[in-house]
DNA sequence: TGTACTGTAATATTTATAATTACAGTAAAG
DNA sequence: CTTTACTGTAATTATAAATATTACAGTACA
């Protein structure tokens, strides 16, 4: 996986912390270390799933869109999810043979089986409680 | 992820379909739609796991190491994985920040957790059972 | 002694990820 | 009504990771 999870944990932990106070992408991209058009570009993805809530223009910035108890590791996963936790392979496999022409689609269903249990996990962390670690 | 899972999973069907016959690694490659050098690279690590056996020279090859039934995805999956199922951001978070300072340590902590419950899932799956879907 | 393999390292290529730049749009404040 | 400080987003460039390729030494069988 990338650092795409890792970002959004971070951008909603400063969100959290900032109780309620408007946060900009700039002060955001200082503690996670990286630059504020990146930042920005989480925080599109996270507010198109419901997590935060923008405010354009001067004196704008991002806060929480509900309260840390509600969002839950889960829903983070599931926003800025792409590629199997199994991985993927980059080439077809050769579809003359009867283990390549069928392996893509079992290991599919194993990732799925994976993927549950993962979220299922996931469902269980929410953002208060990791918040809590902090202090 | 990469494409690691893939392509250790491939191989071990392959060799659990040849049941017991030596196996090339061009072979191996033809199904898997990739080189015979990076198959070997792969076969090299299955074997220090202790998933299956190689002989040199000619007429030379690879087989399993125990039956399939014994060969649990888990392991598969403890042979291969390199980077954290939730991701791992590149660049260090900034240590003046509180949450900066701490954040990595926690998301490791997490991780653990949400890897534990993947390897514990894929303990359910094992060669023989995966085998018998390509029937 | 030739042949058909494995084992492994070194290098090159491709792809994925992240960083940067740029600028239009918006709203507050003077 | 203009300056200022932000967001939103796209386009481009740079960097890092993954994969492919090449090469060749080592091994065992015939």
């Amino acid at each position: 996986m990338n650092g795409r999870f890792h970002i959004s944990v971070h951008i909603l932990t400063l969100l959290d912390a900032a109780k309620g106070e408007l946060v900009s992408s700039d002060y955001l991209a200082g503690s996670i270390n990286t630059n504020p058009a990146l930042v920005r570009k989480e925080l599109s993805n996270l507010r198109k799933h419901g997590l935060i809530i923008s405010k354009e223009g001067k004196a704008g910035g991002y806060m929480l869109a509900k309260s840390p108890d509600q969002i839950r590791f889960a829903d983070v996963y599931e926003a800025v999810k792409q590629t199997a936790i199994l991985g993927q392979a980059r080439n077809e496999p050769n579809p003359k043979c009867p283990v390549g022409r069928q392996i893509n689609q079992h290991l599919k269903d194993m990732d799925k089986e994976i993927e549950d249990a993962v979220i299922k996990k996931l469902y269980d962390f929410n953002l208060a409680d990791f918040s809590e670690k902090f202090y």
